[in-house]
DNA sequence: TTGACCCGTTAGATTTTCCTTACGTATATT
DNA sequence: AATATACGTAAGGAAAATCTAACGGGTCAA
């Protein structure tokens, strides 16, 4: 029936996979900004930058508060934190492979 | 001349960003496995999972070793560093915002 | 040797991404 | 009122991703 292409962007991995739009996020890190504030620091087109930041809103990184005939930005970064929570369940296995190995190391010496 | 379409995925952040590769990396954290192993964790086909892992084996993020007729993948964690830094580098700007604000709080009283 | 098993690769179709170039809509400025 | 500024959105197209099905090369077992 349908085979699939690639996946839509709908999570906080997708977000930041492109690397236009991580510097979108750590511009906006050090405080709010205008659309064309971010797009001078960016290597495309303004319009492409609304778009990433259809994107960054899309999943709920960023809001925007309009200001006159200015649109600010403003970063929601604990939205990061699903992709921190998966690092750190990797980190937990992680340990728990240590454990094993020190228990293990401990019990046959 | 050539108006770019996605770009290929090069970098960890690319990598994870895929739910079907993460689950094989998460998979892969406890411990090395078999790509039959691996294919039964995942709803897809067992060539998908070979693509999937020729990816995360492009980025670096695991290795193969053949055994016999099988071929055991291996979690290279330390790849993930990537990621880890650029969250980390988001969180000192974040603490920056809040120690300006607890200087500025304090000088206004 | 023959057959079963493990796995990668290719071919082909479909979807999504991601860019630029127009265009439209507000809001400010003169 | 006329113009400039700031921004989103639509259109069009190229590149990449991602799936399944088919095929092929090794490896183990009988």
């Amino acid at each position: 029936m349908s085979p699939a292409g690639a996946p839509p962007v709908t999570d906080a991995f997708g977000a930041i996979a492109h690397p236009v739009r991580r510097t979108l996020v750590a511009t906006l890190a050090s405080g709010d900004k205008a659309v064309n504030e971010l797009a001078a620091v960016v290597p495309v087109s303004r319009p492409a930058v609304s778009q990433h930041l259809a994107v960054l809103r899309g999943v709920g990184l960023v809001s925007e508060q309009r200001h006159g005939r200015e649109r600010r930005y403003h970063l929601h970064p604990e939205r990061l934190d699903e992709v921190r929570k998966w690092m750190h369940t990797l980190d937990r296995f992680w340990d728990d492979r240590l454990d094993r190995l020190a228990r293990h190391l401990e019990e046959n010496p």
